[in-house]
DNA sequence: TCAAACTCATAGGTTTTCGTTATAGATCGC
DNA sequence: GCGATCTATAACGAAAACCTATGAGTTTGA
């Protein structure tokens, strides 16, 4: 009988004497006066309005009643048990939940780190829901989410006094990405902020932070970008780069991990933007954000480090490497 | 929330507050104060060693342990919740068990009562165990058994003070049973105690009340009887009976209901036995058991009444019929 | 058969728990 | 920022659970 376990005390007694076949007996086992045991089985019986056990002489025993009610008794136990347990698990991280929020920049950037997590802890059950970046801060907020990832938001209000919280993880630099037919195809020379301004561009929507960045940097530069497309898909924008004519630009560490595409960096390197864990800074972060804020960091740092990484094909979620 | 459910209170508070999604709300349809609600979650959480609620100033939403933890216990509320319906269940005769001890003659003669019950309550479950007849007040009374049905015993303490109790349910008279092709078959006048003694009989084992009744029988009357078989089954007496040229002596109803073999009255008559049922008279009656004594004595009183009855191979438990 | 031992039930007093009121701290909407 | 609303805390009172003492009924063993 666990004292921890949250139970009624009436149906701890009734288990504990059917199991024992005596109130004394169970009255001994659980360190309680036998009056206790007599006085909380009548009001049980009262309560359930049926006798339950017979007490004749000798030996205690069950009633019909009884017996199918101590049945129900030991399964919701049982179940209130499990409860208990299960916590246990949401605390070891062998259980739980994570709603993780990032756009469609950062999930190529960070999903190594999300498959990491999920080896290290396959009992996480973690969802993610891509969004635009100005909404990551409200769904962290609103609660929607438990974990934004997504790139610095530009000076603008950088830390507007709500509880939401922002931390750097890695930085990124931002280069001219060309296919394989290119003309600029292997070229090791950077790239003047004038010449990129004659490439024809694959661009995301304006609405799109790395978008924004690189208008102001063309901006600040007094040239006019060349945006023959524009998408919210940057598997689009791969894909035309790749088996086209057309650049793009996009963060040095997705150009480096996709076939068919190479880096040119530009003469007056676009200012590079911080990639950002964002989450709640006051109230409850359940076991698993803590787990996955402390590994992001971690990855972040290692990330530096083994810098080489495999190519791949865009793949959220893709099989987990160092 | 039903308050007749036994159910510990920090957990119905824990269902009431995720319902109505705020402890205010939560009180008030509780009709407890505010206050308490705070109290009781505040030590369900140090009991789990865990928060369950966040509480983010609107809004009151459930941790990842929370969310799993309340999963079980609604499936533990359901559990108990069901236990009490089991209980009525019981009371009701929807539900139950019912065991039952007789004699090898005794079934015979009262497995049509048996049948009727089964077909009135088809959610009691009926277990019969066939005994010798002085077990059967031992068994009642250490309870093995809910209800014992036997001949009444031969004078020998009638009621020694224990706490069983006989009613009695019918009478029957012993004849002479024989074959079709027994000489006597057909006969209808009746037969002398002597004459009964000149007959090879196929009889039961000494230790059946039934037998030392005919012995006794014999002895007054100064004739010893020709047992060539004996036998503790009574299919087996019936089967040569029918089949032979033995005879025995059987209860009148029995050889009414099986084919092949007719009664000849002795002319003293052997005294007639009672059937008797056999039960405790203190302490808890199962209302199962209450329907039954309840049942077999309006089953006798009609049971005088069709006398009439169909011919029935041995059949413990056969189709129930009037 | 009787007494000793054991069982559960009951009564009265004590401790603990639970619930309430009052109030403070915090948040949200205006 | 201010009022309204919600939860947390504190202190007190009510209810319950518990314990000791004792009683009634049974069982055991001499």
């Amino acid at each position: 009988m666990n004292r921890r376990v949250v139970f009624p005390r009436p149906l701890q007694y009734l288990m504990a004497i059917v199991e024992h076949g005596s109130y004394t007996k169970a009255a001994e086992a659980l360190h309680v006066s036998q009056p206790s045991l007599s006085q909380q089985i009548k009001q049980l019986e009262e309560s359930v309005m049926a006798p339950l056990l017979v007490r004749s002489g000798r030996s205690v025993r069950l009633t019909d009643a009884g017996e199918i009610y101590l049945h129900h008794t030991r399964r919701a136990y049982g179940e209130l048990d499990a409860g208990t347990r299960a916590i246990e698990d949401v605390k070891n991280l062998s259980r739980g939940s994570l709603r993780l929020g990032w756009t469609p920049i950062t999930d190529f950037l960070t999903c190594d780190l999300l498959g990491t997590f999920s080896m290290q802890h396959p009992g996480i059950t973690l969802s993610t829901l891509e969004m635009p970046a100005d909404d990551i801060d409200n769904a962290v907020m609103e609660d929607r989410i438990d974990i934004g990832i997504a790139f610095s938001k530009a000076g603008t209000k950088d830390l507007n006094g709500k509880d939401v919280v922002r931390t750097r993880l890695f930085e990124e630099t931002l280069c001219l990405a060309v296919g394989n037919s290119h003309a600029r195809a292997g070229q090791k020379e950077r790239i003047s902020a004038a010449e990129l301004g004659k490439e024809s561009m694959v661009m995301l929507n304006p609405n799109f932070a790395l978008r924004t960045q690189v208008d102001e940097y063309c901006h600040q530069h007094g040239v006019m970008p060349k945006i023959a497309i524009e998408t919210d898909s940057l598997s689009v924008i791969i894909e035309m780069v790749q088996f086209g004519p057309l650049a793009t630009i996009l963060p040095l560490s997705i150009i480096k991990t996709q076939c068919g595409i190479h880096p040119i960096v530009p003469a007056p390197a676009i200012p590079s933007k911080e990639i950002q864990l964002i989450y709640r800074s006051s109230g409850y972060k359940s076991p698993a954000c803590r787990a996955f804020t402390d590994l992001a960091t971690e990855w972040a740092i290692n990330r530096m480090v083994n810098k080489p990484r495999r190519k791949l094909r865009p793949c959220p979620l893709a099989s987990p490497e160092g």
